[in-house]
DNA sequence: CGCTAGTAGTTGATGGTTCAACCAAAGGTA
DNA sequence: TACCTTTGGTTGAACCATCAACTACTAGCG
């Protein structure tokens, strides 16, 4: 590996700093707001936002996982809080005894109801409004990219982190 | 502010996930490569690489808040982190007593030059090759409308926290 | 000079995210 | 049935980033 190949071109350096910069400053900005006008942080408010638009409001773990992109740990925490609040409920599936089911409570539902104006509207502010149709297009396209790049060529799972013991 | 106007339209849903989804995705993978293939943590090579490429390798704290966009408690701490490992050292300012100048360490230049190449490697694999010049340009236009708008337009600073006390 | 406001940086608490290890149920296969 | 593997979920520790409060120094102004 030749130490002259060690950075990036001009180009690629923008790109790759815009990329990272842009996501940072507006989630920060986002949570900033969220705190300020309702109790949710935004992992809060996404996970109530994927049960409320779900017809039934009552989402299996895992495909809540699926649908925010998360980690089963991270749910399972996320989780664990929202129902010391109320927001939520967990309920065995009948389907499956491993398998649990989230459940929209009515708190829950009143707390996405009122924050979701205010914060529909920051988003759109500042990152929606920025753009013409066509560019939120392209916009969507280019991330869509990378995201289809790394669900095809997972990350290398060496010995599966589970093992038994080493086989001395 | 009507009810129906609450959520984003299917153009405008994608365009939003896919943003926040694929920095989220593809800022997991290169923490875990890096992990796996060094002892440096995101932050603490995006502060080496900063460093090692600055002429004098010695930066003011303050412009390195800017140059990496963090808040001054973060660096600070980072720094101290930093400190205890030899990788950097904190000197003070000859100009002006409350500041502080991070100087890049011989083990922090080793422990950079080490995980570069790896960490470049990566970063080509999992943005850049993905995108032709072109698109590379598109993709820091859009990003970079985002941060200016956000520079444009700074968090609204509702009574300093720092207050003397209320004037009762 | 003495006061005040602002700037530079540090600290400790807090909350969020990931990792590794674990438990329990399900689904093979012999 | 017994065994082994896989899957679903939980837990606790470690790590990281943010916030609010604080110290120390600077600079402007009377």
């Amino acid at each position: 590996m030749p130490p002259e190949a060690r950075w990036l071109d001009p180009r690629e350096d923008r790109a790759w700093r815009s990329f990272m910069h842009a996501h940072h400053q507006l989630a920060l900005r986002l949570r900033r707001h969220l705190l300020q006008d309702s109790e949710l942080s935004e992992a809060d408010y996404e996970m109530l936002a994927v049960l409320s638009e779900h017809p039934t409001e009552r989402i299996p773990a895992q495909e809540l996982c699926a649908l925010l992109q998360w980690e089963k740990s991270r749910l399972s925490h996320q989780v664990r809080g929202m129902e010391e609040r109320g927001l939520i409920v967990r309920e065995p599936n009948p389907a499956d005894a491993r398998s649990v089911v989230v459940c929209l409570l009515p708190a829950g539902r009143r707390a996405i109801e009122d924050a979701a104006p205010q914060h529909v509207h920051n988003v759109r502010r500042h990152l929606i409004d920025l753009f013409t149709p066509a560019e939120l297009d392209t916009l969507a396209a280019l991330n869509e990219r990378v995201l289809r790049h790394l669900a095809e060529e997972p990350f290398p799972e060496q010995s599966t982190p589970d093992d038994p013991e080493l086989p001395r």
